[in-house]
DNA sequence: CAAATTTTTGTTATATTATAACAATGTTGA
DNA sequence: TCAACATTGTTATAATATAACAAAAATTTG
């Protein structure tokens, strides 16, 4: 089994955190773009766990660290942080979850575990590449897609 | 190409509708459930166009045909016609749609034109399959795909 | 550097989507 | 017919998302 996609039983989540908003300052930098100190602390909060976050509570974690923006304003920042890649909105929970990879090949996949509620991610560019294959059979040209699966986890299911 | 999954020019939406509506009746008599003269008429409604419907907007068509129902009674009778497969919610537009197969091998991929706003479903077993294998590597077990291509139809294209 | 321009954020209000709680009505089967 | 269950109605509200315009901050230009 890969063991790359879910955060273990071992993650220091501190330390994940860290790199992934450095991570972000980079990708930002690079695309001439402005992570700016309200952008970057809507993407801790988002990052601040694996599971799917609302806007609204979002709102409460930041809260929590002093600041509390007006729901608009972290709508604003999502839709920064959606349109770099740092961050991915799951459709199926209105929610959204920080990306955990570098670059991603094409549109994400995520996974998410009914049990414990994290969020994974994975490449599936051959995958979808034949999603799309398929499409085209119908005459449909894809320009985006929305994969979004819920399951079981691994750890969930004991088999780690 | 294929030209049964998007409705082209020629289509006849009189039968059609007719005909999807005589098959909610035979689907729902098999399953020994009822379709209540609210849900056909809120089936109806969504079935009115290929088009993503809201909830909102179903209402407003309703109405238009003499009766409006609450929306917690249109989510309801929603909620009975996702599970019995006769309406797909499209998750990416918090909308829903008719769906127009007889039965599915497993979860709907839905095409949404960007254009026209047409929506349509394909079965697409084998692809979904390989994604499923393929999240299986990551120890994650898929029980549900939400699967929303976005992009332009062959209609739109003028490929047809 | 200062003024002009653009981008970002704040403020206030509101739109859109979805559900909760409980009463009333309709349906089924003994 | 009555009891049990399923469905719908009624009222209220929760949860998610955006509009419009003002203020502030950053960037560009002269």
């Amino acid at each position: 089994m890969l063991t790359d996609a879910f955060p273990f039983t071992r993650h220091d989540h501190a330390r994940c955190l860290k790199r992934l908003l450095g991570r972000a300052d980079e990708m930002c930098a690079r695309a001439g773009v402005r992570l700016t100190k309200l952008r970057r602390a809507v993407l801790r909060a988002v990052a601040g766990s694996h599971r799917a976050i609302g806007a609204y509570d979002i709102i409460d974690a930041m809260e929590r660290d002093g600041q509390k923006p007006a729901p608009i304003s972290v709508y604003r920042a999502l839709d920064f942080l959606v349109t770099q890649g740092l961050v991915h909105k799951i459709e199926s929970r209105n929610a959204f979850v920080a990306c955990c990879h570098g670059e991603h090949a094409g549109d994400a996949v995520l996974m998410i575990c009914e049990d414990c509620g994290v969020v994974a991610e994975m490449d599936a560019g051959a995958e979808l590449t034949a999603l799309n294959a398929r499409a085209e059979r119908h005459g449909f040209h894809a320009r985006h897609a929305v994969t979004e699966l819920s399951g079981i986890c691994g750890a969930c299911c004991g088999d780690v």
